[in-house]
DNA sequence: TCCTTATGTAAACACTCGTTTACTTACGTC
DNA sequence: GACGTAAGTAAACGAGTGTTTACATAAGGA
């Protein structure tokens, strides 16, 4: 006979993390403002009341699915000798995985969003690169990270130009690589 | 005496002025989202509803705020040979000028707004840019400037760092001039 | 088996917002 | 000076939103 094991129709624990996980499908298609409650919790298959009742609000909800999201070892876990071509190729080429940074650009709209934002990324990307990167200029070398990063992913979002839609064009490709790879190198 | 031009109290063109500068005012400080066509009118102080009666609406008076806001010729009107300085300086150092970046960023979150924006930053920015670099590899050049670009302005808007407010730090000013002068030595 | 409690749902609430409609008023013209 | 039209206002409309409240029901121990 098959085993089957028995899940409980009602599990708190399973829908929080369900809500979370469509929260986070949603945010990051439809941003912030335009991402309704009740859209998260159809894709979740759960009733609008639950966000309220797990999570304290749709902005508190927006905070957990943001923090889940960043990871910064996503970056600090590369080879220094490397890191301007393994860093855009994690940028450029992962699409399977949920990126932070639609979230991130599309929460701007609404002025708490962008302080949860602001905090986020200070906090769980900023700190951490700054302290990965080391040295008496980490600050500076941080800061480049960021701006490279951002410029990248805000051309890629909401510049939508036919000419460079699909893969990143070669030679603008390396140039973001060079341009990584000196911010470890300096 | 002194003669005083009679001014009529019913001018159209002089409404129709004040609403569009109040909107890129507001649009700018909050956004498209959260600028609501009362804080607009208001602060023109005239009438709720002549948004919709001489703009056709709000999203079309963003789209007439925006454009008036974007020119080209800030950036295309430099010498290439000072050109990192001189655009480091326009952009960090104005404070006094209504900048589009902020309005643009911040309608991210609406995705009517958001294709406005990606149309204008295309036709009134990229393709004049394009045109001024010139040479076989102008939309290279263009790409980057608008990366470089768009990355300084979301970082500073975007991520209040306090180690980072106020004036740009000296060694990053130093290397965004410099980016900005390879562009065009390229 | 009964009963308490956690889990989930349905519906209404309270509020905001862009827009439209009906009305008023000042200006230019005959 | 009266009148028609353009300019402006006030108020209500209608749709959408996050959240709360009241109620239903499955789970698990006594």
């Amino acid at each position: 006979m098959t085993t089957t094991i028995e899940q409980p129709s009602r599990d708190a624990d399973r829908t929080r993390a369900a809500i979370l996980f469509a929260a986070q499908q949603i945010f990051a298609e439809k941003g912030f403002a335009e991402a309704g409650v009740r859209d998260i919790t159809a894709l979740a298959g759960v009733n609008p009341s639950l966000v309220s009742r797990y999570f304290g609000g749709k902005l508190k909800l927006f905070e957990a699915a943001l923090d889940a999201a960043l990871d910064p070892r996503l970056m600090t876990n590369l080879p220094k000798e490397n890191f301007g071509k393994l860093i855009v190729a994690r940028f450029a080429d992962e699409d399977d995985r949920v990126s932070p940074l639609p979230m991130m650009f599309r929460a701007a709209g609404d002025s708490e969003a962008r302080a949860i934002t602001a905090r986020l990324l200070r906090d769980r990307v900023f700190e951490p690169l700054q302290i990965w990167f080391g040295g008496d200029i980490a600050a500076v070398k941080a800061a480049r990270f960021m701006m490279v990063s951002l410029g990248f992913f805000a051309y890629r979002d909401q510049l939508p130009l036919a000419e460079f839609a699909g893969p990143v064009e070669p030679s603008l490709r390396a140039w973001l690589e060079s341009e990584f790879q000196a911010i470890v190198d300096d």
